[in-house]
DNA sequence: ACAGTATATACTAAAAAAAGAATATAAAAA
DNA sequence: TTTTTATATTCTTTTTTTAGTATATACTGT
C-alpha cells in the first residue's frame, strides 16, 4: 500500500471515520451506517474501495458482513490514528464522538441480544 | 486548515515531496521545478492550491518566488513528514532523495554564484 | 520603450471520484 | 418456495481533479 492511497483515504471524513472505528475492532456494515449516518450505496462503496486496496477485509456472519482493518495496522495509519485521537480540532472531536458511539452501541447489543439495532444513543460528549 | 485538506495534499507525491523540501527551508519555484522535474504548469497550479489552504506562503524576490511553509508548521503535517523521513518505504527514499538533492543544489548556487541552475545534480543515493 | 525571464492565470479537455437509483445476490425466516 | 434482510454491483449522472496550451503579468536588464 503506498502512502498516497493511504493518505487518499484519509482525506475522506468518511472512510477517516470508519478507519477509526475499525481500529477498536470489527463491526458489521449495517452498524457502520447507523454510527455514520450515510446511506447503503455509499458506505458498501467505501468499504470496496478500501477492501480492494487490501487496508480492511470482510467475513461473511449470516447476512451480514463483519469488517476489520488488516492485521498489522499499516504503521502510518496507526500513527495518524492515534495522533488524531489525542489532538484539538473538530474531526479530532468527531472520531472520539464516534468511538464513545460504538461503545454504547457494543453495550445496547450486548444487553439487548439485538444484533442490528435501528436507533443507537445519540451522541453526548461535549466539545473538549 | 481542516485535516482533510491535509491529507489531499500528501496524497499526491508531488505536493507531498514539496512540502517535505520546503520543510527545510524556503525554495524558489524554478529550483522546485528542477529538483521535482515537474514542469512550470503544474507546479504553479499545485503550489496556488496548497497557498489557497493557507498551508504555504509566496514572497517575491526580484522575478523569483519563494515558497515556505507556514510557521508554526501544523503538528500533523510535521508529525507525517517526520514519520515519513524515517521509514523505509520508496515514496520515504524518495523524499530523503530529493533532500540530499537539495543540498547539492543550495551548495552549488552557492559557489556559482548562479540563483537558478538549469542543471542539478543527479540524485545518487542508494535506497537504503 | 523593448526584449527576456520567471511565474501566474484562463480556458479547455480529459480523467478520476462521488452520488443515486435500480437491480442483483446471498443467507435467514416464514 | 416465497419473503425478508443485509449487502453488493451496475449503470448513469454529477462533481472534482488533473493536464495542457496559450496568454497574461511582473520584474529585470538593455
Amino acid at each position: 500500500m503506498e502512502a498516497s492511497e493511504l493518505y487518499k483515504c484519509l482525506a475522506d471524513p468518511i472512510r477517516l471515520r470508519i478507519l477509526s472505528l475499525l481500529e477498536q475492532g470489527p463491526l458489521c456494515v449495517c452498524h457502520l451506517q447507523d454510527l455514520l449516518a450515510v446511506p447503503q450505496v455509499k458506505m458498501s462503496k467505501q468499504l470496496a474501495s478500501m477492501k480492494a486496496l487490501g487496508l480492511i477485509h470482510a467475513e461473511r456472519s449470516g447476512t451480514w458482513m463483519i469488517y476489520s482493518l488488516i492485521n498489522p495496522i499499516p504503521p502510518l495509519l496507526r500513527h495518524n490514528l492515534e495522533y488524531l485521537r489525542h489532538s484539538e480540532s473538530p474531526e479530532a472531536e468527531q472520531l472520539r464522538c464516534d468511538l464513545q458511539q460504538r461503545r454504547q452501541l457494543l453495550a445496547h447489543i450486548e444487553k439487548e441480544q439485538n444484533p442490528c439495532p435501528a436507533e443507537i444513543y445519540t451522541c453526548t460528549c461535549a466539545p473538549s
